[in-house]
DNA sequence: GCGTCTCATGATATCGGTTTCATCTGTTTT
DNA sequence: AAAACAGATGAAACCGATATCATGAGACGC
């Protein structure tokens, strides 16, 4: 564990000298001095620390990854196979720009603000697989560039990398509208809260409006979160008198719970309900029949936050940016023409 | 952004009374002085510096979550849902203690080392769902204490937690036995080169042994990776002459896969083959039949090994422990007598 | 031959804390 | 009243790097 000091002291020069070939300060140190250094930094293992760089710099190469602790446990955040997936490919990317990345859940602003000071944070970057209050709160105290996923605020200045969610209502909605289905069910965690159901909701109500459709209440099913919720939208499909051909179901989970429960009532997807699910994440292969879905690239999204948060980074009147990322519609097994046209 | 000489300054103390209160040293600071600088302190959010801490203390309240690059994308291993669960659950723990959680992909021990140093790491966690060659060189080469999931080398003192693999490849195919099925083939991804695996399979040879029978190489179905590989598994099966009536898969993923191909191929579950897994994960409620499954506490697992580093970084002499967590078995819709008893 | 300029290198202050040891005031002891 | 002592506080060194400015040795111009 040697220092800066110690390298300098064999190899007879002073540490600015060591200082400078780290650097690789061409101008300020000669070939043949930076490389009798380079050899004994090599031979000692020597590696610069940290602590000591950010002290004086005042920035010390960790970007935050936040995760806001949702209705209890942390763990449930990364559980998520797409907050996992997207923190997974931020670590590859920033570790490629040489940046650290710490992963920190909170649910307080002032845990962040605090967090970020204590360590110098270059910049942070909030994932939101949900609707919370904090957000817009974190977003105007913060100092530290912040990139903010899949929310956006048409009033405050911030970086945020969203998708269409409009166009990925629309184009589900359109899809099975084109296969000839024109009773066509809303399936959400909660239509109302979040900007991303939001979204998605506009974009179903558009494609109804192009062919002369409004929703009915009765085919919009609420409050239906993961597989369970699924299960109970396929409930009360079984007991309704005129129930919709096809639904558009915000998350895969929850396709994947009407398809469960729709088997275990007699209903056959496609045959009877034609499903169209949201992320195309693990189960969506997974299930018999295969889930048609709306896709997104996870990859792309962390590729476009991590430049959103360099330039940023570099720049100080970067802090204004909207990134949509596209869509793409993934057709597998669970929609079929209606059946009674 | 106040710094400790701030602090002082307004209170009219100096630095070491304003550190004493920060550090709750009562003997050394009279209460009427502490009350009026954490006044002060809380007036300006004054945060204290890790930088400047941990450079004279030599340690940064830093653990590393170590993710080893596993053919490629790192990405891959924070999608893996138990790794994500887990890492998730090591934050949270960790994060009560006080210590910060770095999350780090590698793919070369070098790395690893520079990092701890960089940083002045307090300790490590290495998680590992699949066997490499890198972690024995790891554990013997790391300065901060070290706690391994899922791999442990009998030869070498080191931390770690295990499942009690031998009992789970027990139990299933106890439970297969008891069941009545006499025919019963295992599917892994790689029987003979990670630990986790052979335990099961051992556990698997045990329990036939009790029942006076052994294995039949052709129901060994190595090489059987995720989805696909029980896909592949179930092809395998639909050609056989004569063929097991049941199939220990040792991932949960596996053995969805066999349903999904055995279904697709008009072999039904449980009525013509009975099927469990491991782990419990998010798709065994999924599909249709819901998996039979071994389960493992993913929260205790990480629990077990937060307990073993902080033991490990207040005591130097604590650096050989081997926790082995029980399973438990999960009984579901996948497995039933077998037809023609 | 002397001033100027460039190149290579070094001395020193600094970042924001902690550690160690000193000091100062007032009280108790003898 | 002098000595001893405890309690409260402070001064200064230090951790390992970087930034700023200085210095010394040759090369060059005139």
């Amino acid at each position: 564990m040697s220092t800066i000091k110690d390298i300098a002291a064999e190899a007879g020069v002073s540490v600015m000298t060591v200082s400078n070939v780290i650097h690789n300060n061409h101008a300020r140190v000669s070939p043949a001095t930076a490389q009798r250094v380079r050899e004994i930094m090599a031979r000692h293992q020597y590696v610069p620390n940290m602590a000591a760089r950010s002290l004086i710099s005042k920035s010390s190469h960790i970007i935050a990854v936040l995760l806001p602790i949702w209705h209890g446990s942390a763990a449930s955040m990364l559980l998520d196979p797409y907050t996992g997936q997207l923190v997974g490919y931020l670590e590859e990317l920033l570790r490629e720009k040489q940046y650290y990345v710490m992963v920190c859940s909170f649910d307080q602003v002032e845990q962040v603000l605090a967090l970020q000071q204590t360590w110098q944070m270059d910049g942070m970057i909030l994932v939101l697989p949900h609707e919370d209050a904090i957000t817009r709160d974190l977003i105007q105290r913060t100092q530290a560039p912040l990139v903010v996923f899949d929310r956006h605020y048409e009033d405050l200045p911030m970086l945020d990398v969203c998708l269409n969610d409009r166009r990925g209502g629309y184009t589900a909605t359109r899809y099975l509208l084109e296969k000839g289905h024109r009773k066509i069910g809303f399936a959400a965690p909660s239509i109302y809260e979040s900007s991303v159901i939001q979204g998605r909701f506009q974009g179903y109500l558009e494609a109804l409006a192009e062919y002369q459709l409004r929703e009915r209440k009765d085919w919009l099913f609420d409050g239906a979160v993961h597989q369970e919720g699924g299960e109970a939208v396929a409930e009360a499909l079984s007991h309704m008198q005129e129930r919709p051909t096809a639904v558009v179901a915000t998350e895969d989970l929850l396709a994947c719970g009407i398809l469960k429960g729709c088997q275990e009532r007699g209903m056959q997807v496609p045959e009877d309900l034609s499903v169209i699910g949201f992320d195309d994440s693990m189960p969506a292969r997974l299930i018999t029949p295969q889930l048609t879905t709306i896709a997104q690239d996870i990859r792309q999204k962390a590729a476009t936050g991590v430049q959103q948060l360099f330039q940023a980074m570099e720049d100080e009147t970067y802090r204004n940016a909207h990134a949509v990322l596209d869509i793409r519609l993934v057709e597998r097994q669970s929609v079929r023409e209606p059946g009674n046209i």
